[in-house]
DNA sequence: GCTCAAGGCCAA
DNA sequence: TTGGCCTTGAGC
């Protein structure tokens, strides 16, 4: 959906100082110092399906849909001209992000990596990229073939990255996958009728409101965002491998954010430890038997010595700079951690991870074929799943190693930094269950691939992106993009566009706000300093943890409701979402639904979801039902292939939505209102699904009279248009479940193929 | 008393 | 403006 990969740069330069604010009090100890009551407005919103969207309150932001996150992996497998471009950061790109005021040193200063000092923590004074800590096993430093096959690596790394053609194999050629050609299917996601209901980018609030003069939106307004934001998916991986509704639930799992029995971060990693048997690892099976691999040069990044890496020494900077070292650097402790516990082997759940509800399509393991087993090589790989945005080796390019602005060793710095975060975007925040926190500290920054720091704002973090989220968030800074968002987020690129950077932010999942609002900020408004941050889901289950089937009970006590499954991850199911503020979370946050029901619910809602999409996205080609790939088929078409009937009504419904003028918040709230209507008959709460749904129209109804009070019959059309669109589905179902026992009908696959989502 | 996630400081 | 280091203080 090339042609819909539009992009756009809200915002604003840079919005002033809250009126009032002072410049920032000195530490005085402690204590409350100043009130701030301004945030900041994301930045640019990119969204594959709804193509622009901008969002019409200050305080909102919308990702309205889930697909984006399939064009983003998809793009870049497939390179399109305006990702090269990006990709190509060199010398006058940067005087496009004109509004974004770098200076040279700040350029050069990417070059140089991690050079400022660090505290003396033991490894620390080397930089990694260049001098690599010897590694350590989970009994000591590595021994000589374990160091040569890690060095070995590296430079295999090295090599290939510099070519640009080959994926790295890390020593292992049975792992490699040549980039330029076909992504094994577990990796490509691509084969899914129904998986533009899929996981999503993250979604975030805003704190508070930055007007910049504009006034907020009445609370009526922003409830409809909010109230998407719950249904839709407050939180989500980045990617997900789910091909489907409910294989999504693997980065969408009710226990993603569940609570622990206790709120505290200690127990949390408790509850995870407590699950990490190797028997009962999701990761085992992910990778097979990784016992008898000499590591590839990258074991487990954990040791016994974990002392050594504490959670001080993490706090103050680890031994590993490199986020691509930390992948080689330490092996793993048999006993404290399963092997199938190494975050590198969880780095590549994403893969293909089981669903917990779903037996994984394809054949046998998502990682067979030994692709994602394989270190540097599976990075490679993985930061191909993520789209132009999301920085990466850009397959099929080769590096410019002709880059003036870093050379072509930070090229490969960056393309190292690339894959490190891309693994962790797959990986660190959509851990498997029984990954600790000393495994995510391990882990590179999802944003960035900068060593993590700890946990900040909801994720886990280095320290430079806490700072960076942090002053942008205090500062009320709003930055622009204008290279269309699409900027790579590296350890040398994180300067250069701190748009991408926040947005990457938002997107791997760092909070201004809690999502339930109970809860005190991330940022605190009153710049308090100390004290723990009370919002623990995330650190659980960092972003976007999974639980395999069964394994509900491992972080919350049986009973405990919180286990059920929020409804946010049934609302990224349906395919939107929208990162808002959360103010107002505990008034319309709706009912937390059982697994099952959400389940249920998608079972009776994907068509309508899917032809929902499609025709939403086909408002602004009149005669045309834009399919997937950026296809699009006309009615003369569609009943060549014997779609005819269902196409028809599609461009009937899509004509009533251009009519009605239907926007991103009403579509999504339609979408919600659309899953939540299904007449799923086995649900087993369904007054908790009534009331969502009542909660859905009520914010439609609010929003479409806030916004649209000159249509004032605009909610009722809207809803009418339901009934039309369970219509659509059913002549479509019908026609295909006629002609295909007539033989001559058009298959379901190629119907899926036409609706899926991957735009 | 320890942990750790906040905010603050300040050299680069 | 960045990011490493520091202080703070609630939670345990």
């Amino acid at each position: 959906m090339n042609d819909t990969m539009e992009t756009w740069t809200a915002a604003v330069a840079h919005s002033p100082p809250a009126p009032g604010k002072a410049p920032r009090p000195p530490d005085t100890g402690g204590g409350t110092k100043e009130v701030t009551s301004g945030s900041v407005t994301v930045i640019s919103v990119h969204d594959s399906e709804l193509g622009t969207v901008i969002p019409d309150s200050p305080r909102s932001t919308d990702k309205s849909d889930l697909s984006v996150i399939r064009p983003r992996m998809m793009g870049s497998l497939t390179m399109t001209p305006i990702e090269r471009d990006n990709e190509d950061e060199g010398s006058g790109s940067d005087g496009e992000v004109s509004k974004i005021d770098f200076t040279d040193g700040e350029l050069s200063a990417g070059v140089n990596l991690r050079t400022k000092k660090k505290r003396g923590t033991e490894g620390d004074s080397r930089d990694g990229f260049e001098e690599p800590e010897r590694p350590m096993s989970w009994e000591g430093e590595l021994s000589d073939t374990e160091m040569s096959i890690a060095t070995t690596g590296k430079q295999d790394l090295e090599e290939t990255s510099m070519e640009g053609v080959q994926v790295c194999g890390v020593n292992n050629n049975h792992l490699r996958l040549d980039e330029d050609k076909p992504m094994p299917s577990p990796l490509r996601f691509t084969d899914s009728g129904v998986d533009h209901i899929q996981a999503k980018p993250s979604t975030h609030q805003v704190s508070t409101s930055n007007n910049g003069g504009v006034p907020p939106p009445t609370s009526s307004a922003s409830e409809l965002p909010l109230l998407v934001d719950k249904l839709l998916g407050g939180t989500g991986s980045y990617n997900t491998p789910s091909h489907s509704p409910v294989l999504q639930h693997r980065h969408h799992h009710p226990l993603k954010h569940a609570v622990p029995p206790t709120p505290s971060p200690d127990s949390a990693i408790h509850s995870a430890y407590s699950y990490g048997s190797p028997a009962q690892s999701p990761v085992t099976s992910r990778h097979g038997s990784s016992h008898g691999l000499p590591s590839s040069g990258f074991s487990s990044p954990y040791t016994p010595s974990l002392s050594r890496n504490n959670s001080d020494a993490s706090q103050y900077g680890g031994s590993q700079h490199s986020s691509c070292y930390s992948y080689s650097s330490v092996s793993v402790s048999p006993t404290q951690f399963s092997p199938t516990h190494s975050p590198i082997q969880s780095r590549h759940m994403h893969a293909g991870f089981p669903s917990p509800v779903m037996p994984p399509r394809g054949t046998g393991s998502p990682l067979h074929a030994g692709v994602v087993y394989g270190g540097m090589g599976v990075h490679r790989n993985l930061s191909g799943l993520t789209g132009p945005g999301e920085e990466g080796v850009q397959e099929g390019t080769t590096p410019d190693l002709s880059d003036d602005r870093e050379g072509g060793s930070s090229i490969l710095d960056d393309k190292m930094s690339s894959l490190a975060a891309d693994l962790v975007q797959h990986s660190a925040l959509a851990a498997p269950p029984g990954i600790s926190r000393q495994q995510l500290i391990n882990s590179p920054c999802p944003i960035c691939g900068d060593k993590i720091s700890g946990f900040h704002y909801g994720i886990f973090s280095c320290e430079s992106c806490k700072g960076f989220f942090k002053r942008t968030v205090q500062n009320r800074k709003n930055y622009v993009c204008l290279r269309g968002s699409l900027c790579s987020v590296t350890i040398s690129t994180r300067k250069k566009c701190p748009a991408c950077r926040f947005e990457k932010c938002l997107k791997m999942g760092m909070k201004l706000e809690v999502s339930l609002s109970v809860l005190p900020p991330a940022i605190r408004e009153d710049r308090t300093r100390g004290g723990r941050s009370t919002y623990q889901c995330s650190y659980t289950l960092p972003a976007s943890l999974v639980a395999p089937s069964g394994s509900d009970k491992m972080f919350a006590p049986s009973g405990d409701p919180q286990v059920k499954l929020e409804a946010p991850d049934l609302g990224a199911m349906a395919g939107s979402s929208s990162h808002l503020n959360s103010r107002h979370h505990e008034k319309l946050v709706p009912q937390l639904l059982q697994i099952d029901d959400q389940i249920s619910l998608l079972i009776n809602a994907w068509c309508e979801l899917l032809l929902f999409s499609c025709c939403f996205r086909s408002m602004s080609t009149p005669g045309e039902i834009r399919v997937s790939l950026g296809k699009s088929i006309t009615l003369a078409q569609a009943r060549e292939l014997g779609l005819g009937a269902c196409i028809e009504r599609m461009l009937n419904f899509t004509e009533h939505l251009r009519r009605l003028k239907v926007d991103k918040y009403e579509y999504v709230a339609m979408k919600v209102i659309v899953l939540l209507t299904s007449d799923a008959s086995d649900l087993r709460e369904s007054e908790k699904v009534r009331a969502s749904q009542e909660k859905a129209l009520e914010a439609l109804q609010q929003y479409t009279l806030t916004h649209y009070p000159d249509i004032p019959s605009k909610f009722g059309e809207l809803l009418l248009r339901i009934p039309e669109l369970q219509r659509t589905c059913q002549v479509g179902k019908d026609m295909l479940s006629v002609k295909n026992k007539e033989g001559e009908g058009p298959s379901f696959n190629l119907l899926m193929e036409l609706l899926r989502g991957d735009h």
